[in-house]
RNA sequence: GGGCGGCUAGCUCAGUGGGAGAGCGCUCGCCUCACACGCGAGAGGUCAUUGGUUCAAACCCAAUGCCGCCCACCA
């Protein structure tokens, strides 16, 4: 046993290891990319994680992706610039705050704006160091030299400059429209911000009376909008209400006088076919008021009471109002019916106050040039989406895409740069102005609004890099090569760096969008802290470590479909690096001065198992590589991790065991070149463990990340040697299945083998099956593989032989009904046909073997 | 309302036209000097349903049924 083995300990312990690597990586300048290196870029902008401190799957499934990539370049010879950065995520820490502070029994306004403020720098720094903390944890390998924050001045200003470069062109303007507002937080919110829920409400019925007689029914789930209606719109087609056009209702309760106009959004359908138009609160109604030059009116505020002077509603909050408004309608006999109604009903997704549609001057940025761009760029393929199908998704929403409402009635984000001097004139500029250019004044006001979240970090890929500024980075590293997010923020983010992209750089922001998978809970729930249902990865990485994390999030982060989380995955990745640890302990234990590691001259040899396992390595090498470049990274890890365990590990460590332990110089070749390939193979999943391991291999390792990506291994495949070498399993697995079936002891017993077989098969058969070779055996049980033998000490029976034998002739009754199928043998193609015809021939074959008159 | 995805072994999932797979779980035998986080041998599946295309369908097409997601101004 060598020294080295020896200071290994039997089972391989994560947590000793983890930490210690990574600040070596850190220190020794692995993750720093340098803008002037001649090598080709290849450059990721992580997703700034939601400033919430909590670590979650979706990270853990982002980082793992973005990680692999960044180490798999590295290897490949890429510059790598893997640039960290958070998010200020305004509304959202906002929300966290405020719940802080009702918990302390206060309120932002008792606190005051500056105060506010510095609870919020607070919080960023300390969640700040959190992310970064477990970025570090899941061994995220990113240039923190380059860490960003969207609040920081630079990134400020980048920020303003967009907006400015927005408004020159005209297509940043100020109106009054209908917006979904956020009572709670006293905010406008985009429709994508928008949570939309299951409510069981009540369909009112309502007599509304017209002016010179008769009157109609309208239906509606919210009576108390009614205060602010201002017409009744019906279906132009429809005959019931020909009659009524052009006439005038009475609102109840109040008396307004409501055109009753004709409208084809209405749905004749729906209710009584009427609808009462309440445009200051309803989009559709809206629409229709615009078409009908219906007045508007503002029924409510901004925190949702209603807004109706003089009516004895005034002040209620909505519910408060609806309950009155249902009593004295009935009252006054104008209730006509109430019917359980079941319909989707808008939340804030940050808060989840339900959201009140209604009248409000915003900021809004026009799409249509922005959008035309991102579509062209569609066209010309410029963006890869993986899955594919995303595109479409994409596609779809920037088709129909609006105006965009940027502004936000927050405390926190970035200030809209427009001012106001006191004698009205607006200054639209980067930098805060210290006097008016118009009329030279100094009283000037900031606007109040802030800008969406999304608007700076629509900017991510190139103001990270310090655009508007022409700098070495945003020269070397734009466009970048990746996005990899999840599905639900495609349209809130991906499609908006797309259009800034091309806006302001000229070029699309990333070459190739992955979207991930979504982990659900076990039980198919969404993982939620709220619903208990969280998993944290952290207790996954003290339980297993981050190798097997990381491992196990590849292996489901690219599949078709969301995934349900299951532990025992996480587990099994455990398991399989404690296996390369003691695979290398093996290997290390092998005597003598071991080759210093040459991968590029090592030759197959004369020993089957030798030429065998670099065949497959050959295999497993392109399989992997294959996975990574096609972004279907389950494929990379499944193929490695067959090739590690089941068949170096469990074949070729097992024949070659012995030569290893002789301190055999082709064995030691063989071994530490597999070991050392599938090591690089796999550091990009499992970075800890294999540069752990491959520290320990003899050569004075660098590492890995800076090793070079296997390649050219294509000379070791030998489809001859892997067909011999599937005898020797084939025999080694039926000397085994006997031996169980009759219940003989683990260790002993004669095989003969047909000559045919070959010396070098017979002899490690024999060995992995823990059997003697005896050319003059006679009886035993006949093998099916080859023309063979085994005979045990003890135990008796054949019931496997029994078994295979009906296997086989039922496979082959199948094979010769086909074969004997005219339009089988005519219509396949010859290759299938001949295929099936060995196949029927093997077959016999090994009946024949296994036949009593032939033993 | 529109669109997308899923339905394969007890569980979680691979498998895109010619002999049904993995991990975990289960049964049985093993502390074989790398590993019990292990080794070996097994059991277990009319591939959701129905119809179609094809010499041949888990795989392609159509419909249906569940489950999930995205989008959407029917009050």
């Amino acid at each position: 046993m060598s020294e080295t083995e020896t200071q290994m300990p039997k089972a391989f312990d994560p947590q000793a290891i983890e930490a210690g690597w990574y600040a070596r990586w850190e220190s020794d300048g692995l993750f720093r990319a340098d803008a002037s290196s001649p090598k080709p870029k290849f450059t990721m902008c992580f997703p700034p994680p939601n400033i919430t401190g909590e670590l979650h799957m979706g990270h853990a499934l982002q980082t793992a992706i973005y990680d692999l990539l960044a180490r798999y370049k590295r290897m490949t010879g890429h510059e790598v610039l893997f640039l960290p950065g958070y998010d200020h995520a305004a509304i959202a820490t906002q929300n966290v705050i405020e719940k802080q502070l009702a918990r302390e029994g206060t309120t932002k306004e008792e606190l005051g704006r500056e105060k506010f403020d510095e609870r919020v720098q607070a919080w960023y720094e300390q969640v700040g160091a959190t992310i970064i903390n477990q970025l570090r944890l899941l061994g995220a390998s990113m240039d923190w030299s380059r860490l960003r924050f969207t609040m920081d001045s630079r990134y400020v200003r980048s920020v303003m400059t967009a907006f400015v470069a927005f408004y020159e062109r005209g297509w940043i303007y100020r109106a009054p429209r209908i917006v979904n507002w956020c009572p709670r937080d006293r905010s406008a919110i985009s429709d994508l911000e928008i949570e939309w829920e299951e409510h069981h409400d009540t369909l009112y019925f309502i007599r509304y009376p017209v002016e010179g007689g008769g009157d109609l029914v309208i239906a509606t789930v919210r009576p108390e909008t009614m205060l602010a209606d201002t017409g009744v719109a019906v279906n132009p087609t429809d005959d019931r209400y020909q009659s009524l056009v052009g006439k005038t209702a009475i609102l109840p309760l109040v008396g307004r006088k409501l055109p009753i106009v004709a409208d084809g959004l209405v749905e004749k359908d729906f209710g009584t076919g009427a609808l009462k138009v309440t445009p200051g609160h309803d989009p559709m109604d809206y629409d229709i008021g615009q078409r009908h030059s219906l007045e508007i009116i503002n029924g409510m505020h901004p925190d949702g009471s209603m807004n109706v002077p003089g009516l004895p509603y005034d002040g209620l909050t909505g519910l408060e109002a609806r309950r009155m408004v249902v009593e004295d309608l009935r009252a006054q006999g104008l209730l006509i019916k109430e019917e359980p109604y079941t319909h989707d009903v808008g939340h804030c997704d940050r808060c989840h106050a339900v959201i009140e549609p209604l009248i409000s001057e915003q900021w809004w940025l026009r799409m249509e040039t922005l959008r035309d761009k991102a579509l062209a760029a569609s066209s010309l393929g410029q963006v890869r989406w993986h899955p594919e199908r995303y595109e479409r998704t994409y596609l779809d929403w920037l088709r129909g895409l609006r105006d965009w409402n940027i502004g936000r009635q927050l405390w926190l984000g970035h200030r809209v740069p427009v001012y106001h001097c006191e004698n009205g004139h607006q200054l639209v500029t980067v930098e805060p102005p210290s006097r008016c250019t118009e009329c030279g004044s100094t009283a000037l006001t900031q606007d109040p609004d802030v800008l969406d979240t999304w608007f700076s970090s629509a900017l991510w890929p190139f103001a990270t890099l310090g655009w508007p500024d022409d700098t070495d980075d945003l020269t070397a590293f734009y466009p970048t090569n990746l996005n990899a997010t999840a599905r639900e923020i495609i349209n809130l983010w991906v499609s908006r760096m797309i259009m800034t992209g091309l806006e302001f750089m000229g070029a699309v922001p990333f070459s190739d969008v992955a979207i991930h998978c979504q982990v659900q809970a076990a039980d198919g729930r969404r993982m939620s802290k709220s619903l208990g249902t969280g998993v944290d990865p952290r207790a996954l990485i003290d339980k297993y470590g981050t190798d097997a994390l990381r491992a196990w999030a590849a292996s489901v982060a690219m599949s078709s479909q969301d995934v349900r989380f299951d532990e025992s995955r996480v587990e099994g990745y455990r398991r399989f690096s404690n296996k390369l640890w003691n695979a290398t302990r093996l290997v290390l234990s092998s005597p003598g001065t071991p080759p210093v590691g040459k991968p590029g001259v090592i030759e197959a040899g004369e020993h089957l198992e030798d030429r065998w396992i670099l065949s497959r390595l050959a295999y497993a090498s392109s399989a992997v590589t294959a996975g990574i470049e096609s972004f279907t990274f389950q494929d990379s890890i499944a193929a490695a991790y067959a090739f590690a365990w089941n068949e170096f590990c469990d074949w070729y460590l097992e024949a070659a065991k012995e030569r290893l332990r002789d301190g055999d110089a082709a064995a030691q070749d063989v071994a530490y070149f597999c070991l050392d390939t599938i090591l690089r193979l796999l550091h990009p999943f499992m970075p800890f463990v294999t540069d752990e391991l491959w520290s320990r291999l003899p050569g004075g390792n660098d590492y890995l990340m800076r090793a070079a990506w296997p390649d050219g291994l294509d000379r070791f495949i030998a489809l001859d040697t892997e067909a011999t070498f599937a005898l020797v399993i084939g025999i080694v697995e039926e000397v085994r299945g006997h031996r169980q079936a009759a219940g003989a002891p683990a260790r002993g017993g004669k095989l003969r083998l047909d000559h045919s077989a070959g010396r070098e098969v017979a002899t490690i058969a024999a060995r992995l099956g823990w059997v003697e070779l005896d050319d003059e055996l006679e009886g035993g049980i006949p093998l099916a593989v080859v023309p063979g033998w085994v005979s045990f000490p003890a135990g008796s029976g054949d019931a496997r032989r029994q078994a295979e034998l009906k296997r086989f002739k039922d496979d082959l009754a199948k094979a010769e009904a086909k074969l004997a199928n005219s339009e089988f043998t005519s219509k396949a193609p010859s290759e299938i046909v001949s295929k099936l015809e060995e196949r029927a021939a093997e077959l016999r074959a090994a009946i024949d073997r296994l036949t009593p008159t032939a033993i």
